[in-house]
DNA sequence: TGGGGTCCT
DNA sequence: AGGACCC
């Protein structure tokens, strides 16, 4: 390829490669890329990204709930919207937003599931993200129905661990290819592990990718058997690149994304509208419309800093934000993918449009309302996630000043709460329903602040969000963790070998030996309880070993050392993983090679 | 238009 | 506390 191309592609991979080593996961300047950018070990350290996506969410979910709706129309409604539906309805071309009324005309056999309580479809995202966390420690939640995972270590693991050199893949992506009609798969080609050394760079991003694709399959096809959920999904070498392709084939389908040589000028489409660009929203699309640019072309063409029409973007956005959005329309990305952990807040609201809220005493019924549904839910997210302080109570809301006089205002207020705690211990038995009257005082008290005494108003939305603190004891889980390598040091070993240069021995000396012998485990409450239960421990020590450990292995550790303890322990780290948590999803379902990866012709 | 979340300023 | 972004 010309050096000029071959130049650009290598600044192009460089940023968007794993984070660490590249700066603080902020976005490059293509043109400013780093003198480490011509490093081969960089280079080939790309990163392998999943954006998994379930089909119209909510609506599966509710088949899932009853099962005699599947494959008949369902819509899935909230206050007087429709705001998903399965295929079988869209087939009667019912689109997302449709009110309920033109639903009813385009399909009037359709059923209508009220969509307005998350309760449920919380489980089953929550149990598709365990699933997910089979694979990698590094998955991201994006509201309840995608996730984001990078499974870079996970292919490089599984490259390495074919430890015959002379052994052949067979190598072939699976799902589609953007942007080409057919299936890929059909190509394959024979690569023996003695040659990978001699692949060039873009050969070997390509390789990972294909085996990212394979993995990707296992995954949805896991989330499929398990929980019954279909999905779609996108793989590339950055979140953004994976999420773009992931809705190019639904449902059920997913789309593997190369950054080839060919499109490397123009990894997006020089007329894509720039509100298609994850991370462009609504109000950035606004203020570009008003300057005249409505596609990722004309984004580059006025960003450039010596340019006319740079001096006018400058009006509407500061230096940082347009340096994010050129990169953006580059299509190029360089922020990691996040590892999801507890929530960090917890929030319930309900909305009044049709049927306004005017005097105080509505405002009070609504409070209580609101009040049992967030002690509910943190009680839930307490069960799931483990007993945290709850330092900060905020009440927002939506009203206008008069029944028809001024716009819609938003105003929030929020509040310490001190030794007021609605937070509790493990074993603790508290009065949640006189709890839940404190909860609506003090709501009310803030709805005061914001609304004084005797001015009229009309409340459209309310809101109680609280915040969440710090696991307490931080300490006590070291005398668990003894035999396992330190998750700091382990972490530090990340940040400063590359990936390919760590956990490179096996110190049980047998490749093979560990293969299988841990149940799968991860976060998944119901089947981690009566794995402990049939154990032979107690169904409700099980649930407080858990809801204190995450996993069954802690939580076996704690029930054996005569835990669980009144005192709450620190929430295992998401984001840093023991050896054996590694060695495990390496050997999960199919580590064989031979279903493996690439086109390597061009 | 809903009922959730995250991060940045 | 508000605003941006995401679903």
């Amino acid at each position: 390829m010309a050096v000029e191309t071959e130049r650009r592609w290598r600044n192009i991979l460089t940023s968007q490669m794993i984070p660490e080593a590249c700066g603080e996961g902020k976005l490059s300047e293509p043109s400013t890329a780093r003198a480490a950018a011509s490093s081969p070990e960089l280079l080939a350290a790309s990163r392998c990204i999943l954006a998994i996506d379930m089909d119209c969410f909510y609506a599966q979910c509710e088949e899932i709930r009853h099962p005699h709706l599947k494959g008949r129309p369902v819509g899935v409604q909230q206050k007087m919207l429709v705001i998903t539906s399965n295929y079988a309805a869209r087939a009667c071309g019912i689109k997302k937003g449709d009110s309920l009324q033109v639903v009813r005309e385009k399909c009037p056999e359709i059923t209508i599931c009220n969509g307005e309580d998350l309760t449920f479809y919380g489980e089953l995202s929550q149990r598709a993200f365990d699933v997910a966390a089979r694979w990698s420690s590094k998955v991201e939640k994006l509201g309840l129905d995608e996730v984001f995972v990078d499974v870079t270590e996970l292919v490089a693991e599984r490259f390495r661990a074919l430890d015959d050199p002379e052994a052949c893949l067979r190598l072939a992506s699976t799902g589609h290819e953007y942007p080409k009609e057919s299936e890929s798969g059909s190509s394959e080609v024979r690569v023996r592990q003695g040659d990978w050394k001699d692949l060039d760079d873009a050969h070997r991003c390509w390789a990972r990718l294909a085996l990212a694709s394979e993995i990707c399959r296992e995954i949805r096809e896991a989330i499929l058997s398990e929980i019954g959920l279909t999905s779609s999904a996108g793989i590339s070498v950055s979140k953004q690149l994976a999420k773009m392709v992931s809705s190019w084939k639904k449902p059920s389908q997913q789309t593997l994304f190369l950054p080839t040589a060919d499109r490397l000028g123009h990894l997006l489409p020089d007329d894509l509208p720039v509100q298609k660009v994850p991370g462009i929203g609504f109000a950035s699309t606004q203020k570009l419309h008003e300057l005249g640019v409505r596609t990722t072309g004309e984004v580059l063409s006025a960003v450039v800093p010596e340019g006319e029409e740079y001096g006018r973007l400058l009006t509407e956005f500061d230096a940082g934000a347009l340096r994010t959005m050129k990169a953006l329309c580059l299509g190029i990305d360089a922020s990691p993918v996040k590892a999801s952990g507890a929530p960090k807040t917890c929030s319930v609201q309900d909305s009044f449009w049709q049927g306004p809220v005017r005097t105080d005493v509505q405002v009070r019924d609504n409070l209580l309302a609101l009040a049992q549904k967030l002690i509910t839910k943190i009680r839930s997210d307490e069960r799931m996630y483990g007993y945290r302080p709850i330092p900060t109570f905020s009440l927002s809301l939506m009203h206008a000043p008069s029944s028809d006089g001024g716009a819609a205002r938003r105003g929030r207020k929020q509040m310490q709460l001190g030794s007021f705690q609605i937070a509790r211990q493990p074993g603790e038995q508290g009065d949640d329903e006189r709890l839940q009257g404190q909860i609506a005082d003090r709501a009310f008290a803030l709805f005061r602040k914001l609304v004084p005494a005797e001015e009229p108003f009309v409340l459209h939305i309310l809101n109680l969000q609280v915040g969440f603190g710090e696991a307490l004891g931080a300490q006590r889980r070291l005398s668990f963790g003894a035999s396992a390598p330190s998750a700091t040091a382990s972490a530090a070993a990340q940040l400063q070998a590359p990936v390919e240069d760590i956990e490179l021995t096996d110190s049980d000396g047998d490749g093979e030996a560990g293969r299988n012998q841990t149940p799968p485990v991860s976060t998944e409450r119901p089947d981690a309880v009566a794995t402990l239960v049939s154990m032979g421990f107690a169904q409700d020590r099980a649930q407080r070993a858990l809801a204190q450990c995450c996993d069954v292995p802690r939580a076996v550790e704690m029930l054996l050392a005569g835990g669980p303890s009144s005192s709450p322990t620190r929430l295992p780290r998401r984001d840093v993983s023991s050896r054996a948590e590694k060695r495990q999803r390496l050997n999960c379902p199919a580590p064989e090679a031979s279903g493996a990866i690439i086109d390597l012709l061009d």
